[in-house]
DNA sequence: TCCATTATGTTCTCGGCGAGAGCAAATTGG
DNA sequence: CCAATTTGCTCTCGCCGAGAACATAATGGA
């Protein structure tokens, strides 16, 4: 969407600025509130309304009236309009939820899948999403899988623990015409933050989720920075502590050595299995926040690094808020101090008299399947994505 | 420049986008070739270049025959047309030039500067902008001036071993009706080499500038990441090698300590006085091409951090291309096996197999200059800058 | 040398779009 | 109950780009 060139392009791109909008203000808007924040004259609006309602794409309905004036309405989401499909394949589990306009979620299945090989696991999620786009029909526009891992040209790079590698995801979850887009969960779970959470309105937010790896993603008006191949936010995988270990991702020294679930094993003594500590992890956090002095100094020493490489990428990157998802929020909670030290530490001196606050996360575990369903509606609230819906009726 | 919204928007963000692409192509682009490119109908080609060429923001000349048909003209700067002034402020110099459509430089003064105290340097700096200001007249659109630290709000933050600090350069260098904006220089070498360098047509790439300090830019798109307050690409202030050493910036462990001149020093263990060692760092660089041992071993040291710290700003960012400038350029082809392989050991594995390429700038000296004058171009080169300039005649 | 071919510039008409004015409608609050 | 207020609706107007038809200016082969 670069903007309008010619006078009959003019009509698509505001429809989809209008649409794009009401969807944004998660159907709370109303049509002069939009008419107005998108700088339109009264008559276009009415206009573009009655496109959008003819189209089934919007609805208005009343809206609570505030002040003196004629009343307006809300311009919210059409009974029969667009929806996306959100998936959310966790390592053992997944979970499939429609999204209509204005982001509103209604989980539809959630199973539990061996992890085991790639190729199983993704065809019984293809066979369910599948089922699930029978049953809504053509109202579905697109579908949006958070997957576990890298992702790059449709493609599942690298998921160490899974031993999953280079697995051609898109193709094996490709679901007859509804375009199959895929995100990585934590790249997905700060796209959710910026769009209804603690990044909205935020120019530049960086997001980094905690788990066995440390993920996260740069938010530049409010979309993540996808980079060359879609693999950007590998945030955990820069040797950012002085590290020696060697990482599965193949480097060295990688900063998710030191930040998530095993590093507070490791931080423990106790010996680490590949994707099976994440309960021991949590009984760490329980025996800090108990006060046991061993705990408590596993987590300090895990908090540190978390700060410190927080730091290091406050002083690169230059955000204006960085927010936590996952094991970070507790990290950072139960070990403030040790957090907040290191992370005034590292920073530049110049950046430490206003430093970017470090907020947990607004939305809770459905950050992922909202940045799903986000990642879906970005490629249909444009004005190709609106004409196509327009045609096909 | 967000998209035109009404109709009446559409003939000026069309004569911004022409006079934008004329603009990139270095006034080497024909009117057909344009029009092409932008999707324009020949007619409203047509009326867009009388309106430019009435308002004396370009020019059409004859171009070279080059197949078959009816000739058409390049589309170039107007000999009354709209300059920027380009500034570049170094150390112990600056640089003033303009620059016209098309990015033509030309140097008009260049002159010492005692570097301390800032206030003397920069209104001694501002005296001579506002010379040139009054020779060129009403034909100078903007300044753009490059200076050599961080900048945040138009205030040059820190520049450790000038001892500037918080300086109000913006306020200092206002020049009557031109608009002055600041920017970093490393940020705007990586500018230029995005709009006309190594990195033109690269969706996102990576710049480093070495020299005393690392200092880079991300390009998205052909524009600097500018970051919440302006700062970002301080990538020399992340504690990337493992270092335990304190850093003028603040921090500690910064990986600047270990790549530039100074770091050259250090590696051959001798004395690091600030901002003086950029003759010993050469003659070090002169003596391992000359096959002096213990030269190549502090400058195969140096490397070997350029590269892995490299590497991890690849994983991390995900670039198509990484562009050197500065020191870094001699510092990667004289220790070529000696970055390579710290830069592969650093990628994760999946990034091995198509490791985005490392290059060197291809702009020359100039490089800084040339982003100084598209930093400025890149305020004017808008439907309101466009607006502006045809109501002031 | 000449003319068919080719590519582009020029001009004009046409359809479409948003602005804006004037009016209608619907609510509030004194 | 009515003035004030805000918004929706409708219609006209000016402007813009598309596209067609035509004009123009070069090439290159016969």
């Amino acid at each position: 969407m670069t903007g309008a060139t010619t006078s009959g392009e003019l009509r698509s791109h505001n429809l989809a600025r209008l649409l794009r909008a009401a969807h944004d203000e998660a159907g709370r808007a109303t049509r002069s509130e939009l008419t107005r924040g998108l700088g339109l004259a009264r008559g276009t609006a009415a206009v573009l309304v009655a496109e959008l309602t003819e189209a089934r794409l919007a609805e208005e309905r009343p809206a609570p009236q505030r002040a003196r004036g004629r009343p307006t309405a809300i311009l919210g989401p059409h009974p029969g309009g667009p929806l996306t499909l959100a998936v959310d394949l966790r390592e053992d589990a997944w979970t499939i939820a429609t999204a209509e306009i204005g982001g509103a979620l209604t989980v539809r299945e959630e199973r539990p899948h061996p992890g085991n090989p790639p190729e199983t696991v993704l065809s019984g999620l293809a066979t369910a999403i599948g089922r699930h786009l029978t049953d809504l029909g053509p109202r579905v526009v697109g579908v949006g899988v958070a997957l576990p891992g890298p992702v790059r040209d449709g493609r599942v790079v690298d998921i160490p623990h899974l031993s999953w590698r280079d697995v051609p995801a898109a193709e094996i979850l490709r679901a007859g015409a509804a375009p199959v887009t895929l995100g990585n969960d934590a790249t997905l779970a700060g796209l959710a933050e910026a769009r209804r959470g603690a990044l909205r309105g935020v120019a530049v937010g960086l997001h980094f989720h905690v788990d066995f790896d440390l993920g996260g993603t740069l938010l530049v008006d409010g979309s993540p920075l996808h980079g060359a191949r879609g693999t950007t936010g590998e945030f955990g995988h820069m040797p950012l502590g002085g590290s020696d270990l060697p990482c599965d991702c193949g480097a060295v020294g990688c900063w998710s050595l030191q930040v998530g679930a095993n590093a507070l094993l490791r931080a423990m003594g106790v010996p680490v299995e590949p994707a099976r500590g994440r309960d021991d992890a949590l009984r760490i956090l329980a025996g800090a926040a108990a006060g046991d002095a061993r705990h408590g100094a596993a987590l300090d020493e895990v908090a540190r690094a978390f700060g410190a490489g927080t730091a290091a990428l406050v002083n690169a990157l230059d955000p204006q808020r960085v927010t936590l998802s996952g094991l970070g929020v507790r990290l950072r909670e139960q070990a403030a101090d040790a957090f907040a030290t290191a992370y005034e530490a590292g920073l530049m001196a110049f950046r430490r008299d206003d430093p970017p606050p470090v907020l947990p996360a607004a939305l809770g575990g459905d950050a992922t399947l909202v940045g799903a369903a986000e990642l879906a509606f970005d490629a249909f609230l444009t004005p190709e994505g609106l004409t196509a819906w327009q045609a096909a009726r």
